[in-house]
DNA sequence: TACCCGTGGGC
DNA sequence: TGCCCAAGGGT
């Protein structure tokens, strides 16, 4: 049986325990935090069977000393000693919410750019946001931001504590502490992915994801109880996310080069990749869509806003009906299509031709798209709900999602004839 | 709690 | 190719 051992304000001491042998001070952590069920488990070999044994520390200055060595440079980052803004802190947050560090990078850079400070954000149109974030996915992200933009406005600047950042939109239980720590120098770990990782390795903990959410955080906060990542909380934290992205990574981890290989449960057991043990997946839904690629000859193309919320939330699309679960026939493509009301009495029935199909996965459902184009010399005038024309020259500038741009680019690729490859 | 919400890269 | 994964939040 092993238990985690509070050893000081400096340490957390991990000692393995012969079964039957507790200690005063381990009691005294179990209460304190509240551990039933499952010790706690660290730690390390012993030197020889019988009593108590070695124990091995895990300390937090370890990782600030490792981190003092191989910190990532990053554009929102601020140089060794000093103090990163609480806007880069905050915009950088919001985009690497599920997003890799490098998808992210030109975004930011676009973005600050765009929108240098909270001020200029809070007045810009919303849908300029949106045109900036377009690709980067997960659009209420966008659109939060640019609420919480003027909420900062109205309330003069950046709540300082974990709780006031809470208050606003976009910002849960990670990025408020994400932000505190890191701008704000508070003294709180960001639980993310990487912490849950590092935080199930190090204790070897048995429940999967994502039940063990609550679990692994109560251990994650065990880590910064150390006076030295207490003396710097913007670098621990950004410590352990280095950590968990180029060391303690999911599928081969470098524990060879990690300053937390002795207290790691995992290591020990050598199960390391076994963690964190995530439940099993539901399978993924398909579902079908057709749209609609309407061009003149001016060199326009008919799109449509979606609705400010839900999927793809405030995104230009082609036009099309909803998607659904089963495919779309050839035959019942007449009455989907733009204007189709209109075509038997003032417009020619539209010529319809099937110019590609397009697969996207989405995390939630995998999506086929036919799509359908035809020229006409001049678009309709479009009812407000019908959408707008827009040259297509000018969609690679505009507020359209992957999927949507990828639509366009094989429906104009297959309605001239084009030949990938 | 269990869904919903994107996208691109790595293996 | 298919699956996994990424500095999660909202409802």
């Amino acid at each position: 049986m092993n238990r985690v051992t509070w050893a000081g304000d400096r340490f957390l001491k991990a000692s393995r325990v012969i079964p039957g042998i507790s200690t005063p001070r381990s009691r005294g952590l179990k209460a304190r935090f509240g551990g039933g069920g499952a010790s706690p488990a660290l730690l390390l070999p012993v030197g020889r069977a019988g009593f108590i044994s070695a124990s091995v520390t895990l300390s937090d200055s370890d990782l600030l000393a490792w981190y003092d060595h191989n910190r990532r440079t990053l554009p929102w980052r601020a140089p060794h000693g000093e103090v990163a803004d609480p806007y880069h802190v905050w915009i950088s947050e919001i985009m690497l919410q599920q997003t890799t560090v490098t998808a992210v990078i030109p975004y930011y850079h676009n973005f600050l750019k765009r929108f240098p400070d909270v001020a200029t954000l809070a007045r810009a149109p919303l849908d300029d946001v949106l045109q900036a974030w377009a690709g980067l996915g997960y659009y209420s992200r966008a659109r939060n931001l640019h609420r919480c933009a003027q909420d900062l406005v109205r309330l003069g600047g950046f709540p300082l504590d974990v709780t006031g950042l809470l208050t606003l939109p976009g910002i849960g239980a990670y990025t408020a502490a994400a932000i505190a720590a890191i701008a704000f120098g508070v003294p709180v770990v960001p639980v993310d992915g990487n912490v849950e990782r590092i935080t199930a390795r190090l204790f070897a903990v048995e429940d999967p994801l994502p039940g063990a959410r609550k679990q692994l955080a109560q251990k994650a906060a065990l880590l910064n109880v150390g006076k030295a990542s207490r003396k710097r909380p913007s670098d621990f934290a950004q410590a352990l996310f280095d950590l968990g992205a180029t060391v303690c990574v999911p599928r081969s981890p470098a524990c060879v080069l990690c300053p937390w290989q002795a207290p790691c449960e995992a290591r020990r057991l050598g199960r390391q990749t076994e963690f964190p043990r995530k439940a099993p997946k539901v399978v993924r839904p398909v579902r079908y869509g057709v749209h609609f690629l309407l061009l003149d000859r001016s060199g326009r193309v008919l799109l449509r806003r979606r609705p400010p919320h839900g999927l793809l939330g405030g995104t230009l699309e082609l036009p099309g009906p909803e998607w659904r679960s089963n495919r779309w026939a050839v035959g019942e493509i007449g009455e989907e299509a733009p204007f189709a009301d209109r075509q038997a009495k003032t417009l020619r029935a539209l010529d319809w031709r099937p110019v590609g199909l397009v697969k996207h996965v989405f995390t939630h459902f995998t999506l086929f798209v036919d799509l359908y184009a035809a020229m006409v010399d001049t678009l309709p005038n479009p009812r407000e709900e019908e959408g707008f024309p827009a040259e297509l020259d000018d969609v690679g500038r505009l507020a359209l999602s992957s999927l949507m741009r990828k639509c366009v680019e094989t429906g104009v690729a297959g309605f001239f004839g084009d030949t990938p490859g």
